[in-house]
DNA sequence: CGGTTTCGCTACCTCAAGTATCGATACCAA
DNA sequence: TTGGTATCGATACTTGAGGTAGCGAAACCG
């Protein structure tokens, strides 16, 4: 749940006592992305992300409390902030999209991301964790950005994350470019991509 | 790989040598959806299931070589052929757009489609099961449909579902009405549903 | 140097998928 | 009625992975 912030060691402020945790993190997030890229998310064990991280697995359960949750983190360091640029709104959106078609196409993030949302289908803690620390930030930003309400957000979410993430998991293959370029010519229009001239398909429905 | 086919003792022709199976394909699927909608796919153990349906477990290995396989004959079983009626075209799309939904709402099949989705991500094995026979008969048939070419049927098919899984993996929940509409009002008028009129937003991009 | 915390290590627990085996049972054919 | 064959239920087992417990050693502070 609270994750003991690992800053460096300039900039922490009272430090508290004990043996300071080593910079690893960074370490242990790209060996687990490597492990899920090569192997997949079920059988890129504990074991041997923290074997390829050259860490003993008691030190990432010191700092992670499941896979699922190391999962989550390590996708939040492979996004990072969305990068919301684009004169109009249709820029706007049409770069949104693809920015995230293209994260989830990275060497192991799409497989991270469809891994831990399996696991999250059974697990309800991990869904609010997933729900809470990697969609709500963008739902944020996104609603902010383009002025939508938050179930139109949540459905834009929906769509473009779900589509992208089913066909990884049925075909093992981020999408091609020309499919993505579909969805986004689908996406725009419907949310009011033509920036003020037609107002969109259904705007005001929910 | 290959499922024996489990028929009726009147419509058996030269049926072969040795104890029949007893008929309980249908309570086993029962007891399957019932166990994944009150536990969530990864509780819904196959001995729980096997104890539900009131049968040994050896008996649903007998038949099933693995748990999501027995899934996939499951949803098989829930989801049945497409009924492809509708006059137009956007009549067609839309009603085919609001089956999977429902279908995807039934208590279990949502969640047992996206456990046994999730299971797919590390198991190529099984997502070829799941492709070839969940995606394919549905593919085939709305490709005939339509008109469509095998890429766009994908599309179509990975937007609609993928959106309706991903919402019941992130909140639990099936998508509400309202959601399912706004869904249909963004898909059909992309794929052309204006039925000769438009022609669509983008045909022949591909 | 003493206090505190993390480190790596080893051993362990739990749970679930899947396998092996065995006697009993249901069907068919001779 | 009897033998052949394949499934049945029951029990026990193997394997693999997530996660925990407890140890002495090491790193940092005052």
């Amino acid at each position: 749940m609270s994750y003991r912030v690992t800053m460096t060691r300039a900039t922490a402020s009272a430090r508290p006592p004990g043996r300071p945790r080593s910079g690893v993190n960074a370490v242990v997030f790209a060996a687990t992305l490597s492990a899920v890229h090569e192997l997949g998310y079920a059988r890129a064990t504990v074991d041997r992300i923290a074997a390829a991280a050259g860490v003993a697995k008691t030190t990432i359960y010191r700092r992670w409390p499941s896979k699922g949750e190391l999962v989550v983190d390590c996708l939040l360091d492979a996004f990072g902030p969305v990068p919301l640029e684009g004169a109009g709104r249709a820029e706007l959106m049409s770069s949104a999209v693809r920015w995230i078609a293209a994260k989830i196409s990275e060497p192991g993030v799409g497989d991270a991301f469809a891994g831990v949302f399996s696991d999250a289908v059974s697990d309800p803690a991990l869904r609010k964790v997933l729900s809470a620390r990697l969609q709500e930030p963008y739902r944020v930003a996104l609603r902010e950005a383009l002025g939508e309400p938050d179930g139109r957000v949540l459905f834009f979410i929906d769509v473009v994350v779900g589509t992208l993430l089913h066909r990884m998991g049925m075909t093992g293959e981020p999408m091609v470019e020309a499919d993505v370029a579909e969805l986004v010519e689908m996406v725009v229009p419907h949310f009011g991509g033509d920036a003020g001239t037609a107002e969109g398909v259904s705007r005001g429905s929910r």
